[in-house]
DNA sequence: TTTTTAACCGCAAACGTTTGCGGAAACATT
DNA sequence: AATGTTTCCGCAAACGTTTGCGGTTAAAAA
């Protein structure tokens, strides 16, 4: 059971203070080049590394970032994180991944073991049960900056980096309308969640302006499965016309791919497929699915920038928009 | 810029020593009950939690875990710190997520950071260039148990939890065998991997031993991408005959389907698919793919059952093995 | 030669805990 | 009444850093 080597046994080999080495190390102007190169050596020679508790029961910081996720298994915030990550790095914090399950107790205690460490900032998506603003509002009086992404809150002074929602439904919308199909079924998410409702309600106008004879059929589904059966169901509706699905997120799409998949309907040429996505489930078929981008990395690109704004002081709460635009792939 | 509240501050609102609010935070027996309670109340009020960095620095232990993998981006590791979490957190630790981008250099770092950080343990699936097994080693001289997952050194003195490579092969092989389908193209991935040639030498040797007139064609592909091009090459030398693909993982599985699909081909009519996956892939398709299960919920169990015992002190090095079983889709 | 000034370095306190030890009451035992 | 036992609590050191301040030497200025 070794131990890491401390500043006292550097000081101690070298019969200097502790003070001077620790000084030394960080290249402080009071130390003469001369014992600075002598602790230096011994230092990478031993592989000290400071020790990060000590540090920040000093210092109060950590230099380290959180990043709360209701799921892993999510192509999207994955890239998010990756971008996160990178830049990062780049800035000397490290950054560690928490899971919240879409358990707002679990993402209760996260906050509050986030608040403890002392996290120089944390990034969050929030649990679709998420309704107490109070916590995060209270790591704010503690000087740790939140940066909500994705899914965010109604609460309006918060920085909130999120997908376009309008204009992804818009292009989505639009290349429908340009394809000429005017019978369209609509599998969307969660009917409360706030991402549900703008791309639907933003959908549902683009098309009805354009086509006064549109026939839009929506289902809701809280998952692959439910989406599955739904699709199942409106797929007989529109039996022989020329039509579109259109699937407002990953996990629905999966769900509608298999129930066409089951009817045994060819893509395109039986019916049209469009989505909202980051792009992992729709290169997995072909032809590959048409889809307005949702990028996760530009998302955590943008947040980042954001966060390291409100470290600086700079921070008056604000909300951006990363804006998509249409992959377009042979569905439709 | 509140700050938390501290052993000191609740000491001095009740006029007692620190030392004696301490004892009574952790039900020594040495402080009254009366006392007890008047410092739990005020403890409650206040939101008191100890600051983590001070009880690590007086007690080098952190009562959290560490979990690094290649990428998040999979199903698989991500089962696998479901599970983690799940048991992690019934014991009062909590886990956090390393992702080393499958570079070693990353890697290096993240194992530093664990180093310092003295967490209590660390479950790791390695990059594929990993070679250095020192740093490993190191962090047992420093008390911190290791145990590697899925993606294993070969080295032999170390705890290693994996999947069943060769049962998973044979029974991919054996249901071949049952289809009576005697063509078959093997999709492997990157081929120095050791999984790779465990899987492989296990598949080939099952069907030769069976049929003497098997006519298997294997393919290497590094990624998606690379699999579609190798399946899609292959798919023509059986043109007309009843044939199988195997694919070895998730990830090769993706770019065969895409490549089946782009032939036009009917699956389970013009052709068998069958995988080893853990399910998430297997699921999006139309009859759903047959595979043999690689459960990282199963595994991650285990290697946390491994890392309680390492942690209590009765610690050999251990390989465990975690069988997989048959999950029947409709794809052959 | 004496004084000023700069260049180097060490002392010690502080961050918030945990814990061995010792001490003062209060109680029970001869 | 004197001694032995509990019961309850506080002192102080330690964990490994950072940092304000003060002190010592040597070089520069007078």
């Amino acid at each position: 059971m070794k131990q890491n080597p401390t500043l006292k046994k550097i000081a101690e080999r070298l019969s200097v203070s502790i003070s001077t080495v620790s000084r030394a190390l960080k290249d402080h102007p009071d130390i003469s080049a001369e014992t600075k190169k002598k602790i230096n050596e011994l230092a990478e020679l031993l592989e000290y590394d400071p020790n990060p508790y000590a540090v920040n029961l000093r210092t109060h910081s950590s230099k380290e970032f959180a990043v709360v996720v209701p799921s892993l298994s999510n192509f999207f915030y994955h890239s998010f994180i990756s971008a996160i990550e990178e830049h990062a790095r780049s800035f000397g914090y490290s950054v560690i991944i928490y899971r919240s399950s879409n358990d707002p107790v679990i993402e209760q205690e996260i906050l509050k073991s986030c608040r403890h460490k002392r996290v120089s900032g944390i990034f969050i998506a929030i649990t679709s049960e998420t309704k107490e603003m109070e916590p995060f509002l209270k790591l704010d009086v503690h000087g740790i900056p939140v940066i909500f992404f994705d899914k965010v809150p109604q609460y309006e002074s918060c920085n909130k980096i999120c997908v376009g929602d309008e204009l992804a439904a818009t292009i989505a919308a639009e290349e429908i309308i340009k394809k000429g199909i005017t019978n369209v079924i609509g599998i969307f998410g969660n009917k409360n969640m706030s991402i549900t409702k703008a791309r639907l309600s933003k959908f549902n106008s683009v098309l009805a302006s354009n086509h006064t004879d549109m026939d839009l059929k929506i289902a809701y589904a809280n998952s692959s499965e439910e989406s599955e059966i739904q699709t199942m169901s409106l797929l007989s509706e529109f039996e022989g016309r020329k039509f579109a699905v259109f699937c407002m997120s990953d996990e629905v799409l999966a769900g509608s791919m298999k129930a066409i998949q089951r009817k045994g309907l060819v893509i395109p040429d039986d019916l049209g497929v469009i989505a909202i996505s980051d792009g992992m489930i729709p290169k997995l078929f072909y032809p590959e699915i048409t889809y307005a981008e949702t990028s996760g990395y530009n998302l955590g690109k943008l947040a980042f920038d954001r966060m390291m704004r409100c470290i600086s002081g700079s921070s008056f709460a604000q909300t951006i928009i990363d804006e998509s635009k249409l992959v377009v792939g042979g569905s439709i």
